[in-house]
DNA sequence: AGAGAGACCATTTTT
DNA sequence: TGGTCTCTCT
């Protein structure tokens, strides 16, 4: 095996590994092998531990971890050893008591190695490890998300889950793939049987610890329904493709490592050992498989902290157990329980509606929140006409809360329930010049070229990844189609070797033409070539991938602006693997840079430093904080979603209203909620009616539309606010027009759609804005001129002579993505910005 | 093999 | 509404 091989196994001496290798091959149960490696493991965290101490790592000099602690916060923190569970309400210094307390710990003299710091997101646990470094300097404290900590576990005991520890870890869409893949197989249509659906049981069970075995089983016996059937021959097929392919889904990050722990008990023990303190961020989110993981590790030493909030728990939905929370003090009966309930983040007012929203959950236990805060200005609900509207009285405010308060674009979010909502903001946004970022992180790894080079990457590290090699093999074309492609897998399984091997020996492979031949073993020269250890570093690497691969020669000439941007966005991940070779030291590897870009999420690209206002979904805005929040939509079955609606125990009701809880407390000074009177979505315009939650928050209405409100949204108990509504849009008005001279002009261009959407709703999208002469733009074909519109019946046609290869097409001027260039501020322009 | 047209479909939240 | 997938034409 390769040298990644060796280095993804760093954590073990080459001795074990080897042991481990010829164990796995020899099929023998893994269970008599474990607690000889783990004795090692163990032995060289012991020697670890030793030179740690002899470093001295303490708390900073001049910092009391006790400080400016309210006495329950401080009880949480010199919370020493046993089970201590925090309900912390929003805003009441969770982090805080965190780090505090792991500081305290370590002032104590618990070891920082045998700390263990678990959240959800790499971002919460980025803030955490900061805030534990400001404590304690250099202090080696584990803090990752749940995802990271069991991949590394599972790169390192790999062999006895039948993996290797390169193994890939799928994303979304390689796994509805590899599904879709399985179900054809099988001769399940996936017509009929959506991969979507059948991924999204999948990882249920997965989620409830359910294997593949189990389900099938409980098939056999009998139980389940019709759909249940096809799920159960699907995930054992699935499971088995995924370990032929030598990969995981981010399910099987968890369930693998739950299997591990609980089948396997010496392991178990080491690893309970090896963290004695192990704090639980976000508990009301763990699902069943987290739980079994961290109950896994606070068996022996249940020093385990588990912070949460039942009121913020939104991911039920996902498998999600409050009952975790609830069952936690009986699980650990002698559990100690610290509630904080002062909020420090919000005004009165904002933690005033937030707790009267929250108040109409019956399920629940009764939890105060009080603030000690300013009263602030009143919660504000505004109505608009529609969602333009709405989005341009949105920008308004920002514009006028920032001009008069001095408020930084960073101190803005939006916040909606679904991300069909954002399109309006941003363009009004866009139109007004407020600089935003949109929090899709995991949106640039969605990118074809980022995954077509990744995939390279990933067949380096893991030759027996079949999703990365169908990706890879074709791209960019080699002549190896369909039916090439085929006609090698079916060899390679009748032969039983790996994908790669089978190029190899492609001469071997019956009815394969010679070119094909030819090309499948350039193909698997070409990646036997890629080496880490070559290279250098996984930035270096990449840059040989693109270079070698013919991905970027195709770019590089062409003056397609879609191409120039796939260039540049490889790029960029180059950059990114530079950063990553950097971060990581000594320790970079392939699967550590693969594994970074596998486990990203959106709300990570968040950037505070950005300057600018953020948008986000209310799931992804849980643990931030801002200045001034917008929530929009709160309309009835967008908050609460129709979905939650059909739901007749009302427990998903009671769902929707703690993620409008979520979203309404992130707020530090103002919150405004926002609703229309006709909203389109799907392409239909309906009336909306208000969210029952508007009437539940106790907040003050503000009417915004040319009409008045409809006698729908004045209700029995309304809060009317006598407002000087006019006065104000005049202040408003004043204010942002002298804000927005500050500006530079608006962009001269835009895109296609936004020509269309961004003009009058009467209008319809309107083809006649092309005329013979006029310099237009494709996104394909770079700039242009019109030589000819010509209207067939309904459609117009727009022939197009093309700066770049003297080339001429025509177009259907409604549908194609042709657009005007160097419109003036004339005429066009006006019709688009209004 | 590539581009365009048209059908079809979904449409919650995420590591 | 729009994004994706498939079909068809070149």
């Amino acid at each position: 095996m390769p040298s990644a091989w060796e280095s993804a196994a760093a954590g073990l001496s080459n001795h074990v590994v080897a042991e481990m290798r010829t164990r796995a091959r020899r099929m023998e149960p893994p269970g008599c092998l474990l607690p000889d490696a783990a004795r090692r493991y163990t032995r060289q965290y012991v020697r670890r531990e030793r030179r740690t101490q002899r470093n001295r790592i303490g708390v900073g000099e001049g910092v009391n971890v006790l400080e400016d602690l309210t006495p329950a916060q401080r009880e949480a923190v010199e919370h020493g050893e046993g089970p201590l569970l925090v309900l912390a309400g929003p805003g009441s210094g969770k982090t805080r008591v965190v780090t505090r307390r792991i500081a305290r710990l370590i002032e104590r003299g618990v070891s920082p190695r045998s700390i263990l710091a678990i959240t959800f997101t790499n971002k919460a646990a980025e803030t955490m490890r900061s805030r534990v470094h400001q404590l304690v300097p250099g202090a080696p404290v584990w803090v990752s998300t749940f995802h990271r900590f069991s991949a590394m576990l599972l790169r390192r005991y790999a062999e006895v889950v039948g993996l290797r520890p390169n193994y890939s870890i799928l994303d979304d869409s390689d796994q509805r793939r590899a599904i879709k893949q399985v179900l054809q197989d099988l001769d399940y249509d996936p017509a009929h049987y959506s991969p979507d659906r059948v991924a999204g049981r999948i990882g249920q069970l997965k989620g409830d610890l359910v294997t593949a075995d189990q389900f099938s089983r409980q098939y056999e016996e009998g139980i389940g329904n019709n759909w249940d059937q096809v799920v159960a021959h699907v995930y054992p097929a699935y499971q088995r493709w995924l370990l032929e392919s030598n990969a995981v889904d981010f399910d099987d990050l968890l369930l693998h490592v739950a299997s591990l722990l609980s089948e396997h008990p010496e392991l178990r023990r080491q690893l309970d050992h090896r963290y004695q303190f192990v704090l639980v961020d976000e508990y009301q989110d763990t699902n069943a498989a987290q739980y079994r993981i961290i109950a896994a590790l606070s068996q022996e030493h249940p020093n385990i902290q588990a912070t949460g909030d039942p009121d913020q728990s939104i991911y039920a939905w996902r498998g999600a157990r409050i009952e975790n929370i609830l069952r936690f003090e009986r699980e650990f009966p002698d559990c100690h329980v610290v509630k904080l309930e002062q909020n420090f983040r919000s005004t009165q007012a904002i933690v005033r509606s937030a707790d009267r929203l929250i108040a109409h959950n019956r399920q629940r236990k009764a939890k105060r929140l009080v603030t000690d805060n300013a009263p602030g200005e009143d919660v504000e609900l505004v109505c608009f006409d529609d969602a333009s509207q709405e989005a341009a009285g949105i920008a308004r405010r920002i514009h006028q809360l920032a001009g008069e308060q001095a408020i930084p674009w960073s101190e803005f979010a939006i916040v909606y329930r679904v991300n069909a909502l954002s399109r309006q903001v941003e363009m009004a946004l866009r139109r007004e010049r407020i600089p935003y970022q949109v929090a899709a992180g995991a949106a640039f790894y969605d990118r074809a070229e980022i995954k077509d080079a990744l995939a390279y990457l990933r067949l380096a590290a893991n030759p027996f990844d079949r999703a990365a090699f169908a990706r890879a093999v074709n791209t960019p074309l080699r002549g190896l189609g369909e039916t090439s492609q085929r006609r090698l897998a079916q060899w390679a399984d009748l032969e039983r070797i790996g994908l790669l091997d089978a190029c190899r020996r492609a001469g071997d492979v019956p009815k394969l033409s010679k070119n094909a031949a030819r090309g499948f073993r350039a193909f698997a020269e070409l990646i036997g070539r890629l080496d880490i250890a070559k290279s250098g570093s996984v930035g270096d690497l990449l840059t040989e991938i693109v270079d070698r691969s013919g991905l970027a020669a195709a770019w590089i000439h062409s003056p397609r602006e879609e191409d120039q941007q796939r260039l540049g966005n490889v790029q960029e991940l180059i950059t990114a693997a530079r950063q990553y070779d950097e971060a990581a030291g000594d320790e970079r590897s392939i699967d550590g840079f693969l594994e970074q870009c596998a486990l990203i999420s959106d709300s990570d690209s968040v950037d505070d430093a950005a300057g600018s206002v953020t948008l986000m979904t209310l799931h992804s805005a849980k643990g931030l904080e801002f200045r001034v929040v917008f929530v929009l939509g709160v309309e009835e079955g967008l908050i609460p979603h129709e979905r939650s609606l059909r739901d007749v125990s009302g427990f998903e009701l009671e769902e929707e209203r703690r993620l409008l809880f979520v979203g309404m407390t992130r707020a530090k000074e103002r919150l405004f909620l926002t609703q229309t009177r006709i909203r389109t979505f799907r392409g239909r315009t309906l009336a909306s009616i208000p969210s029952l939650f508007t009437t539940e928050a106790e907040v003050s209405r503000v009417d915004e539309t040319a009409l008045g409100v409809p006698d729908l949204y004045v209700q029995a108990r309304d809060f009317e606010r006598t407002s000087d509504d006019e006065s104000a849009d005049k202040k408003d008005d004043a204010v942002g027009a002298a804000k927005r001279a500050d500006v530079p002009e608006r962009p001269l261009l835009m895109t296609g759609a936004e020509l269309l959407n961004g003009g009058k709703p009467s209008a319809a999208p309107n083809a006649n804005r092309f005329d013979e002469g006029m310099l237009v733009r494709h996104p394909r074909y770079g700039l242009g001129t019109i030589v000819e519109v010509s209207r067939v019946s309904s459609r117009t046609n727009v022939t197009v002579r093309f700066a770049h290869e003297d080339r001429v097409q025509t177009f259907v001027a409604e549908k194609s993505p042709l657009q005007p260039v160097g419109v003036k501020n004339g005429a066009a322009a006006d019709a688009v910005c209004e």
